[in-house]
DNA sequence: ACGATAGTTGCGTATTGAGTTAAATATTAT
DNA sequence: ATAATATTTAACTCAATACGCAACTATCGT
């Protein structure tokens, strides 16, 4: 069975704390606490979150800073890719149209 | 039928049992016993994690067979097409060079 | 009707996960 | 050195989940 670190990288996205934390992310790097405000999640609850999602693969802490107290985090393109690669190996069900890329101009299709 | 929430699609998939599921699937339709045989589960864990692949709606329940007895599962688009949309979204943060697939386009084909 | 077959559901339990408060670590400022 | 800042770790709930076993429903073959 190839269960690769695809069981992280849904485990860690499962949670909708941390994809919030992904969709900040997208934007620019930042630091925990900008985070955990920006959430309205406590420190010590992000600072589990970010270990989660650090653990996974799906984010690095950036120690580049005058201020070595702060961490600044940002995402990591590996983990999204290899999910990526998988979505498209399943979506190969419905054939090469939808395993492309310009899928999601397609509308919707319902099968029964 | 709104998207379900990808809350429930991602957390679906992040058991290793319901990803097998989902790639016995992707190859065709089955019934729920052969779905438990082929992973080596229980029926009645089998029946569980069915229900979740059912509520997070990438899995239907086919019913047409001779034998009413006998479920026929198969995948839905819709999940995965909406898991890959917002993938796309978190992965233009890496811009142009990310967005183009074919960069590593060779991963993703897989002869069974 | 009987017994076998296909799945689901109920219950008990063990494990995992999120969240909080309080304490600890590390670093900068005074 | 002491205080303030930024974040992590510890210890503890509390809820959710996964699994096995047994019981149940529904259906088929005879």
């Amino acid at each position: 069975m190839k269960t690769q670190p695809l069981d992280a990288t849904l485990g860690a996205l499962a949670d909708p704390a941390r994809r919030g934390v992904v969709e900040l992310l997208r934007k620019k790097p930042r630091r925990a606490g900008e985070l955990a405000h920006a959430l309205s999640l406590s420190a010590p609850n992000m600072s589990r979150h970010l270990r989660i999602l650090r653990r996974s693969g799906l984010v690095e802490e950036g120690g580049i800073d005058d201020d070595a107290r702060v961490r600044v985090y940002r995402l990591r393109a590996e983990p999204f890719r290899a999910l990526r690669d998988w979505l498209t190996e399943v979506e190969a069900f419905w054939g090469a149209e939808l395993a492309s890329f310009k899928a999601h101009a397609e509308k919707t299709r319902k099968p029964r």
